[in-house]
DNA sequence: GCTTGCACCTAAAACGTTTTAGCTTTTCCG
DNA sequence: CGGAAAAGCTAAAACGTTTTAGGTGCAAGC
């Protein structure tokens, strides 16, 4: 009913009333569709954006990439074009299900990240015909945005091993993406080659703080020997921090904690957490300027771009 | 060109190609909204959700309301149905630019939070013709879920008064919102009829914690005696810890912290954090409830809902 | 009684895409 | 070389909405 132009219509207020009432009757629900179809002005290109995430994972680098992504639609925006950009969000390993993917009917472009090894089939299997950014996955028919997972663990290790930690410990969640699993088995191997013993593999339920102090609490509980800890989560590290403290130990004479630098005020832990983990400055960027290139057909061939860790000294290791 | 149905289709890999080489010279950009009207099953109605906030507020509260909504989505869906939800951000004052708001071309409901006074006034004097909820603020065409600054601010008062706090203090940052202003307004006068003086106000630059602990150590370092402080927003609270520690003090021996739970981790901030604040679980519940009933014309008239404070005693009052 | 202006109604066009059907051309096979 | 199948082309219809244009009826003003 005419987007709220009535009184520029000049239609009487009984009428407004009327059709007002005809429509809750009805329970009319427009079609957004069609009214941007008939509504927008045939010079310019509207464009959609969109991050694609699963419910299950921290909205962190997500927030992060949607700014970015908005600054560089902000700066291209007039003459023309006109972009919209909406974060979206899919049950974890079902994003096949998400609507107007596969039909392309809901954007021109997006970055999609968070996904499960069920989502990594799908999206291997059908090359979505408009611009796709990946990240932090290989997927040989898209561009992905990739952290180094393997270097990660190493310096992790390296850090730890150089304070003089002989008892290793790595915590991780039950399930393992393939960029936590790269990183634990990479702590571990070189764990292993420098110290000549195998690192403790402790698992947590998930992700949350909870879960990591529960895990961790098990494992110190038990009487084993510790005095280096790497968390692949910093959301973990932080449940680790409470599990040392409730024991009695101190961070990081007692034990040291390194983390990966994912959440927002890692910095603000007590102590401050040391951090080896993918540069999310560099990433964001990365992942921004090639969803553009893609759009802009400046790249045709997908590409993979590799972001080195960035290692942040604080003081807990 | 054919949202990637060229094999059934039976065209040759030659034409396929030369189809997408016109497509790349032309630089074509397909319109989403005119591929939707077409694609779509004409038995199911497409119902588009949306989240609005601010570029520079932070996702904790918005991420709730969003999977709570698709939650009722998902309920709801099939039998001729069918949700996209998504989240969209605005610049802080600049709703009113926000492209397919005016004219209902973007939204059949949404939810607006983290508007700034421009953009409740952009709100108050034009009523979009769709469901709209707002969270945070009060504005009369609209249905609106509220905290309860005022009770907020007293309660927390009280309980830095009940443990023998005398010298209070209250931080907040420089641009106040409706809610944080009244926040600590009511703080203000809950001390000074309880306690008969007047609690400092301590004002950072911003939101981050950084911000927070900065003010509050050159409020500390100038010699001024505080044994309690109410923080407006837990962000500011965890600066403040800092600022607290370096400054030798204990916490809650020597300064006792209540902050307000609007921050995911509350609960792992070294001491825990007590919290004074808004119930997340119950505004986000009744936000979609009221988001649901409006588009299903269960209600008609705007209501106005005030959610009562939730009290979390931590360790750290 | 005639004009004027207002409120309302109706029909048709337009937005950009995909699908369908029908027709023409090319290719393949014996 | 004839015929069938494959591939290509073209035109038209459809998706749901808003806008435009044109028309009808009614009241007020001369």
């Amino acid at each position: 009913m005419l987007a709220n132009r009535h009184e520029e219509r000049r239609l009487s207020p009984a009428t407004v009333e009327r059709i007002r009432k005809a429509v809750r009757d009805l329970g009319y629900m427009p079609n957004v569709a069609a009214r941007r179809l008939r509504a927008h002005d045939p010079e310019v290109h509207h464009i959609e954006l969109g991050i694609l995430t699963s419910f299950e994972a921290p909205l962190f680098l997500v927030s992060r990439v949607l700014r970015q992504v908005q600054r560089m639609a902000d700066a291209r925006t007039g003459s023309g074009r006109d972009f919209s950009v909406s974060i979206a969000m899919f049950h974890a390993g079902r994003l096949r299900e998400m609507a107007g993917l596969l039909n392309a009917s809901r954007f021109n472009g997006v970055v999609i990240t968070n996904t499960l090894p069920d989502d990594d089939a799908f999206l291997a299997a059908t090359t979505l015909p408009y611009a796709v950014v990946v990240l932090g996955r290989r997927l040989a028919n898209y561009s992905c945005v990739l952290d180094t997972p393997g270097e990660i663990g190493r310096r992790a290790a390296e850090i730890l091993i150089k304070r003089g930690c002989r008892h290793l410990v790595v915590l991780t969640p039950a399930l393992l993406t393939q960029s936590t699993a790269e990183r634990a088995d990479a702590f571990c191997t070189a764990a292993r080659t420098q110290t000549g013993s195998e690192p403790a593999r402790v698992v947590a339920a998930g992700f949350t703080p909870t879960q990591g102090a529960d895990a961790l609490r098990a494992h110190l509980g038990a009487g084993r020997c510790c005095d280096g800890l790497y968390a692949v989560t910093d959301g973990l590290a932080l449940g680790a921090y409470q599990a040392i403290k409730d024991a009695g130990r101190k961070i990081p004479k007692d034990i040291a904690v390194v983390g990966v630098g994912d959440h927002e005020h890692a910095d603000f832990f007590d102590p401050p957490l040391t951090c080896v983990g993918p540069s999310n400055e560099t990433i964001v960027e990365e992942v921004v300027t090639q969803l553009f290139d893609l759009m802009n057909r400046r790249r045709v061939k997908p590409v993979e771009t590799l972001v080195p860790p960035s290692v942040v000294m604080r003081a807990s290791a």
